[in-house]
RNA sequence: GCGAAGGUGGCGGAAUUGGUAGACGCACUGGAUUUAGGUUCCAGCGCCGCAAGGCAUGGGGGUUCGAGUCCCUUCCUUCGCACCA
């Protein structure tokens, strides 16, 4: 055996045993079915050029799993694959001039290599890239039986318009308003869509989420409310125009209000707003106002809120009073009706509108007990309580409120109870290159024609140059003319792609099944899914998330698949974040400097005092920290971390580092712990190893010594694999280990026995670790038992004969407050503790003289004793 | 703005069910070995205090014998907001 652990060789060796064996294969049924199946999937990357400590995270955590459930029998499946479509490969190709495809395809063989490196346990023969036709003409066929279902269907949308480049721009292309290559002011613009009816799914999709055992809370909740059912009341304000009655409808959740309501305010999209604008130029010129900037819902939340009236009045639809309709531009076009009910006294949005436009506020609801000033607003308006000023629905509370009001708006056939979702309908037309061709064909005869299934896949041309003007697809004869399948007249394809998010939404079942030429899942597909443990970044808690669960619903219902859920476990990792440095030029230009360039400055307490860049070692300003991005030049590659230290320590740092789901603000501070760490195990097993290797403890009597280190060890293996079964959590795993590690260090005896008790802790602790420090382990494992194989071993167990305690030591506390400790028989009950604490010096230097109110015994933990 | 999560030493973090706050590691300080060291080993290391002890988990308040953990309130940070993936 090498004295020296060198990491190079060590990694080299076991990926090539690895590679040799095939040890990675999954087996599908029914070779496989003899064992249970767990399949564990990290979320798949984008190749956009080289691995980031995210994807580093993310698939160590992964592979750790897959490791750990594998020594457990399991037989594991863990794919890899490319989410290979999306915007990054068009930019990079306008700045490069290289077509997408190329592009793509050159980073996912770089990024295989990085991952090949990590010594992760991937099942290559099932990698998949969604831009191969082999996978999107899946996505097509499954968009045409949508299609036939009616769960697919075309209405228009608002997308963001740069009227330079006469071209549709991603939100993440607007930078203030304006287009991020030419800087024009960007519109709004309406243009058609095609859409998938995800709210068909609404209430299966939210009341699922309580079968969603293995799920994280808060993603839950997020999806709840992002889908977002309320029960309101859909109110209609009559009108008349040209001679016809109209009604102006709102959805309303506190209809108990409709009493106070002094305007109506509608959305600048409205066709009431359009209707209006027509003969009041101040009025177009607002419009036109509110559909400039982007359609992004975050950015319109937090414009200040402005407004202008119509000049049309619709009817009180209870006291018939005149009411006056404003377009308001914090009125959501896509939510509801477009339209709300201004309710000024009890909704803060609607009184701040009210107060800066002079609008009537009417107080009609009474919180017991609270004042009510129409001059400020406070946050009890908007609560629940009894009825004022409201005529006939004085006194009553809101459910009494709401059910008698929407029976009188129900007589008049004015409104009626109703229930809505936040969660809109998904638009899946985008007006880019790299995505999968959506396969409709646009005949002047026959208008909209579905491609015939045997002319799938449409195939995307690999060759096009995006130029940043307009979709390439549209300038293409050859791809554009085409025949009518219907009346054989020349035609024109839709030249629209779809959302990258199609893709990613079902892809976890064709890693089961990616050689099926014939359809899109087979019956491996059954035996795989769902997915027993899903990994990915908490930022796709919503919408890849939700999509997905759709699309398997969505195929269940087509009888493709029997799962309801995809994923049975979820874990979703925290994002990494690094500090962002720059530095301001004389003209204010910013300058963004990369933290690897930056030399932190210490004082001898170790406290910083501040940053400078190496190369010149002039300081440096620190802007907070943020996600790793491109912008702000703060990535962190890891491929020097690896080349450096080895994927093992890499792997192990990164594990240590913070649990899973936590933030995790980057610092290469502790690598050379996790390396010296590392450096420590071999040593330890070799020195042992040099001495002749021994029989692992089997049995026999031990020095209190030999019995309190076999304590350790088997209190280690139960919390070890606690942590990775039940917690998911890795660093407190690792530091279990080191911590028996330093136990197992001060061991001196050199006995035979003493021997066998450290060849079976050392055994123990090569298992233990070998899900996160695979390579290491590998070697080591056949140093302790020659010609074995660590990934063929089983999990160690726990010999609960280890654990056997006949004292503990207790916590003595007086007022709550630490005073000692005392060692007593396990098996003592309360009064024989109290008895003991109450007698016990660190307890009585305490009490002395005073009258002992209370002793609380919490047995085998601590004695509290109140004076 | 709305929804979700988080805030503990100089730093990453531990404390799993309301029961010893700071495990484990980094950094730092002192020492030994080596003198080739970005090696290894030993010791120290929340703050105040000579000590006894006191204080301390973003801030303020509360419940409890006992609160990092529960409740109220407030500030800050991160994620998502439907065309980044």
């Amino acid at each position: 055996m090498q004295s020296q652990y060198d990491p190079k060789s060590v990694e080299q060796e076991a990926r090539e045993y690895w590679e040799r064996t095939g040890a990675f294969r999954a087996q599908d049924p029914p070779v496989g079915g003899a064992r249970p199946k767990f399949y564990c999937l990290s979320m798949f990357p984008y190749p956009s050029g080289k691995l980031h400590m995210g994807h580093v995270r993310n698939y160590t955590i992964g592979d750790v799993m897959s490791r750990f459930y594998r020594m457990r029998g399991y037989n594991v499946l863990q794919p890899m694959g490319w989410d290979a479509f999306g915007l990054p490969a068009e930019n990079a190709a306008m700045a490069n001039g290289v077509p997408p495809a190329k592009w793509t395809y050159d980073n996912i063989a770089y990024m295989k290599k990085q991952l090949q490196s990590l010594g992760f346990a991937i099942d290559w023969e099932r990698e998949l890239a969604t831009c191969d036709p082999d996978y999107y003409r899946w996505n097509q066929w499954l968009f045409l039986r949508m299609l036939e279902k009616g769960l697919v269907y075309k209405k228009t949308g608002t997308v963001n318009w740069d009227p330079v480049d006469q071209t549709v721009l991603a939100n993440e292309q607007v930078i203030d308003g304006r287009g991020w290559r030419t800087g024009a002011l960007v519109e709004k613009r309406e243009i058609p869509m095609y859409y998938m009816a995800i709210t068909k799914y609404a209430e299966e999709l939210l009341g699922a989420l309580d079968t969603l055992s293995g799920w994280p809370e808060r993603v839950k909740t997020m999806q709840a409310n992002w889908i977002g059912k309320s029960h309101g009341v859909n109110i209609g304000f009559p009108y008349e125009l040209g001679g016809e009655r109209k009604l102006l409808r709102v959805f309303t959740t506190r209809a108990d209000t409709l009493m106070g309501t002094t305007f109506c305010a509608v959305a600048a999209e409205h066709p009431l707003a359009a209707l209006a604008a027509k003969s009041d130029k101040n009025l177009a010129a607002f419009v036109d106002e509110c559909k400039r900037g982007s359609v992004m819902e975050a950015e319109l939340a937090q414009l200040d809120k402005k407004g202008m009236p119509t000049g049309l009045f619709v009817a009180h639809p209870i006291t018939g009073e005149k009411i006056e309709v404003w377009v308001g531009n914090y009125v959501l076009m896509a939510y509801g009706e477009g339209a709300v009910m201004g309710v000024p006294g009890h909704d803060e949005r609607d009184f701040a509108f009210a107060k800066k436009y002079g609008l009537p506020i009417k107080s009609v609801i009474d919180v017991e007990g609270r004042p009510y000033s129409i001059y400020a607003w406070q946050p009890w308006y908007a609560d629940y309580g009894k009825c004022v000023n409201s005529g006939k629905y004085n006194g009553l509370d809101y459910q009494g409120a709401v059910d008698a009001i929407a029976a009188d708006l129900k007589k008049k056939d004015l409104g009626d109870k109703q229930v809505t979702w936040r969660l809109r309908d998904w638009g899946i037309s985008r007006q880019r290159y790299w995505g999968t061709p959506i396969p409709i064909i646009h005949c002047d005869a026959c208008g909209d024609v579905p491609v015939p299934d045997k002319d799938l896949p449409v195939v995307l041309p690999e060759d096009l140059v995006p130029d940043g003007t307009g979709n390439p697809l549209a300038k293409t004869p050859s791809f554009l003319n085409c025949i009518c399948p219907k009346c054989g007249k020349s035609a024109k394809r839709e030249t629209d792609t779809m959302d990258t998010f199609v893709d990613s939404s079902w892809y976890f079942m064709r890693y089961a099944c990616p050689d099926q030429a014939k359809a899109m899942v087979d019956e491996r597909a059954e035996y795989w899914m769902a997915v027993d443990q899903y990994i990915g970044g908490i930022e796709h808690a919503i919408l890849h998330l939700l999509y997905s669960r759709f699309w398997t619903k969505v195929m269940r219902d087509l009888g493709l698949v029997k799962v309801d859920e995809p994923f049975a476990r979820l874990l979703t990792q925290g994002m990494v974040l690094n500090e962002i440095f720059y530095r301001k030029s004389g003209d204010g230009r910013i300058t963004y400097l990369n933290p690897a360039e930056i030399e932190l400055k210490v004082d001898d307490k170790g406290v910083r005092v501040g940053a400078m860049l190496r190369s010149d070692g002039k300081p440096v300003e620190s802007d907070g920290i943020g996600t790793m991005s491109k912008s702000k030049n703060n990535g962190v590659d890891p491929q020097d971390l690896i080349e450096k230290y080895g994927a093992d320590t890499a792997r192990q740092f990164m594990m240590f580092a913070s649990p899973p789901e936590d933030t995790l603000v980057w610092s290469d501070s502790g690598i050379e712990g996790a390396s010296r760490f590392l450096r420590r195990l071999w040593r330890t097993v070799y020195e042992h190893v040099v001495e002749g290797l021994a029989p692992a403890y089997s049995g026999g009597a031990l020095s209190p010594e030999l019995r309190a280190l076999r304590f350790e060890l088997h209190s280690t293996v139960a919390k070890v694999t606690d942590d990775y079964a039940r917690r998911q959590q890795y660093n407190t795993a690792i530091a279990a280990v080191m911590e028996f590690m330093n136990a197992l260090a001060k061991l001196s005896d050199a006995s035979a026995l003493a021997r066998s008790v450290r060849q079976e802790a050392l055994q123990v602790v090569v298992l233990l670790l070998s899900p996160i420090v695979p390579h290491i382990c590998h070697a080591l494992w056949r140093e302790l038992k020659p010609a074995g194989d660590v990934m063929r071993e089983p999990w160690p167990q726990v010999d609960e004969s280890a654990l056997v305690q006949d004292e503990v030591e207790l916590v003595l506390q007086v007022n709550g407050k630490l005073r000692g400790h005392m060692r007593a028989p396990k098996s003592a009950g309360r009064e024989q503790l109290e008895k003991l604490a109450l007698a016990h010096e660190s307890v009585t230097r305490f009490t002395d003289g005073q009258a002992v109110k209370k002793v609380v015994v919490v047995p085998g933990r601590l004695v509290n004793v109140v004076v």
